[in-house]
DNA sequence: GAGCACTGC
């Protein structure tokens, strides 16, 4: 890094430089109660044409910009207007978080106790009661209703929202929901001609809720239904795009910093940069050059922002910012749709983004990739619009507006991206083939077949792709296909206890052990204390049963303050022992006995891992690399598994990520010989 | 030699 202070470096010029000297005003206004801000929403204006529409259309597509109100009256309209009729009305929200948030705000608004008129469902938390008429809820618990349920018979409107995010959740629903309908129809139908007097199917109503503008694509898919149009309201943002394009966003950021710090009024900076790795760097680079202005200018608070980081660390950014200091936060896309943060008024955005993508390989040992690439228009907009919150904002994009123009409108939906085993998995089971079922976007035939072919591999689908006793039961379980897999063979191995306390952490959405990149010896020694000799998933055995066992006499500060010295994610331990009470219910229901146990036996563990894991893994070869058991690529073990570095004849790993090479994370050792028998074909008979 | 973000009765 250069040593020069920021002023003497050339400056970034943005077009319309003017404009951003111009003043800056504040944005003020009275609170107000809650009835009174309902009626001032933009969306109240339309309320009864919106009600008409819908009462006369089975599907209606609603474009709302952010800060219409759509998400919260929406269904408080169907309400009052009677159509919920005897059921009830869901919006579906990719984020639990959001479920849970709207549904306490929408109660408040209507005067009632959350969980009575109002509630929400995710996993692991329901508000719900026998008197719920709106219902917020995770387009996974949906989804997963939809399996016992076929015909979601309890709702007579289902609102999908963030329809244009494009989950593979969401996608899944639109798909299911047009042929629901049908189906729903004709019930009806037949009801009122007398032909089955005990049905109590009634109509479905379908309302998409969407921010973009892929309003026609939603329509066609739903015979040309009708599209309406909400205004939003957000305050003004002005946007500048810099001259010519940049080279380096890190260090154009860290420029494009000191020019807002320098030049403009108060006001907390919001930066997006694609990973923890240009977060870690552009924090010491801003910190070092803050460290060199002179006394009279405002200090610099940085604040870095990503999924993975301590929950202790990432408080700091919703702490007010103190008086004559700037805050600066770094953040991935999690700033973007899942937290918003108060007091920013200025965006910097580089126009990048990391994108998993499932790479799949006609040898079935296919991978996810983890890259940068360019964001799209419609993150843009949203990024920009960050800084439009709580009073008018500025964004400096660092890129040109030609640039701009030339991005991609949108995402490409998940369901083209990702592995599709699951979701194979769960048509299944409903009695459809994800290669017939329509969807908006078809999924990738490739895609479709490596499904396929895990499945086969794992048992879940017979020889004519049919789904066999095995793979029903592994649809119960909450967990990814091949977990479930590992948690069934657990069985005839007699240690489902402890193979369930590991998938639970396998499951988990962090990791179990924290990664500091500045402490990351400190780290390792500290986890030398629950190493495992065979590898990383009985080290984290280790690890969650000293945790327990340290859980039985001390309070909550002492078990936080443990976690600390050992490096250990308690948010990660947490989940993962709700996941580990939803797994051995689960175990209740299909047979299995949950408390066999091997105590501290390894091998059965491994053997019932081999089991869902002979996709995932991979043989020492001659040359000291590893290759791919079925499939044809090198992989590297990850430098954080604490087998990195280690040569042994066979490991099974829970996933491989490509980033600067193909990395196996969470590995184990196992003798080649478990591979024998549990696999229907092996190639080269190895 | 090192991880974007979500979700599951």
């Amino acid at each position: 890094m250069s040593l020069h202070t920021p002023r003497k470096k050339p400056r970034i010029h943005f077009d319309d430089d003017e404009g951003l000297r111009k003043s800056h005003s504040t944005s003020s206004g009275p609170s107000s109660p809650l009835q009174k801000q309902r009626e001032q929403l933009p969306i109240a204006k339309g309320r009864d044409a919106l009600i008409r529409e819908i009462r006369e259309n089975d599907v209606t597509i609603l474009l709302g910009e952010t800060g219409s109100g759509k998400t919260t009256q929406v269904p408080q309209y169907l309400l009052e207007a009677g159509m919920a009729g005897k059921g009830m009305v869901a919006v579906t929200q990719p984020r639990r978080v959001a479920a849970t948030s709207l549904a306490a705000r929408v109660a408040a608004e209507r005067g009632v106790k959350l969980g009575s008129l109002v509630g929400y469902s995710v996993r692991f938390d329901e508000v719900c009661g026998a008197d719920t008429k709106i219902k917020y809820v995770s387009d996974g618990m949906l989804v997963r209703e939809l399996l016992s349920d076929p015909l979601l018979s309890r709702y007579s409107v289902i609102v999908l929202d963030e329809a244009h995010e494009r989950t593979l959740r969401t996608d899944f629903l639109i798909a299911s929901l047009k042929s629901i309908q049908v189906k729903r129809k004709q019930a009806a139908d037949g009801k009122r001609k007398g032909k089955s007097p005990s049905s109590e199917i009634n109509p479905l109503k379908i309302i998409v809720m969407s921010a973009t503008l892929d309003a026609e694509k939603f329509s066609r898919f739903y015979h040309n239904a009708r599209i309406l149009y909400v205004k939003g309201r957000q305050h003004p943002v002005k946007i500048f795009h810099t001259a010519v394009s940049q080279t380096d966003y890190v260090e154009s950021a860290l420029r494009a910093f000191f020019q807002i710090h320098l030049d403009q009024p108060p006001g907390d900076v919001l930066i997006f940069l694609p990973g923890q790795e240009d977060i870690e760097s552009l924090e010491k680079t801003i910190i070092s050059h803050a460290k060199r202005l002179p006394v009279s200018v405002t200090n610099v608070l940085v604040c870095p922002m990503y999924a993975s980081l301590p929950p202790s660390q990432q408080a700091r950014i919703f702490s007010a910012t103190p008086s004559k200091m700037r805050k600066c936060i770094l953040a991935t896309n999690i700033a973007e749709t899942s937290i918003t943060i108060p007091g920013v008024k200025y965006v910097i955005d580089t126009g990048k983004c990391k994108e998993k993508r499932y790479l799949s390989k006609d040898t079935g040992g296919g991978f996810d990739t983890l890259l940068t690439r360019d964001i799209t228009k419609a993150s843009a907009l949203q990024r920009a619009g960050r800084a439009g919150r709580e009073g008018p904002g500025f964004c400096f994009r660092l890129y040109t507006e030609e640039a701009f123009n030339n991005l991609a409108a949108s995402l490409e939906p998940e369901i083209r991206r990702c592995s599709l085993t699951q979701s194979v998995l769960e048509l299944k089971c409903l009695g459809q083939d994800l290669e017939t079922v329509e969807f908006m976007d078809p999924p990738d035939i490739n895609s479709v077949i490596a499904a396929l072919k895990t499945l086969w591999i794992i048992g879940a689908l017979g020889n004519s792709n049919e789904l066999t006793p095995l793979g029903r039961q592994m649809a119960s379980f909450p967990v990814e296909p091949y977990l479930a897999r590992i948690i069934l063979a657990s069985s005839a191995h007699g240690c489902t206890s402890e193979v369930i306390d590991i998938v639970s952490l396998l499951s988990s959405s962090s990791s179990l052990f924290l990664d500091i990149s500045d402490q990351r010896d400190a780290i390792a020694s500290a986890r030398s204390k629950f190493r495992h000799p065979s590898g990383d998933h009985l080290t984290m055995l280790n690890a969650l049963r000293a945790y327990q066992e340290m859980a039985e006499t001390e309070n909550k500060s002492s078990r936080k303050e443990w976690c600390k010295q050992h490096f250990l994610n308690e948010r990660t331990i947490a989940e993962a022992l709700k996941i580990r009470d939803q797994l051995r219910s689960t175990c209740g229901r299909v047979g299995l006995d949950w408390r066999a146990s091997k105590k501290d036996s390894e091998e059965p563990v491994l053997r019932s891992f081999t089991v869902g894991l002979v996709q995932q893994s991979a043989l020492l070869q001659p040359d000291g690399s590893y290759k791919q058991l079925m499939g044809h690529s090198v992989v590297k073990i990850h430098p954080g598994s604490t087998l990195a570095d280690k040569k042994v004849p066979a490991i099974i790993f829970d996933e491989l990520v490509y980033t600067n090479h193909i990395y196996a994370r969470g590995v184990s050792s196992v003798p080649r010989s478990y591979f024998n028998g549990v696999t229907p074909a092996l190639p080269n008979g190895s």
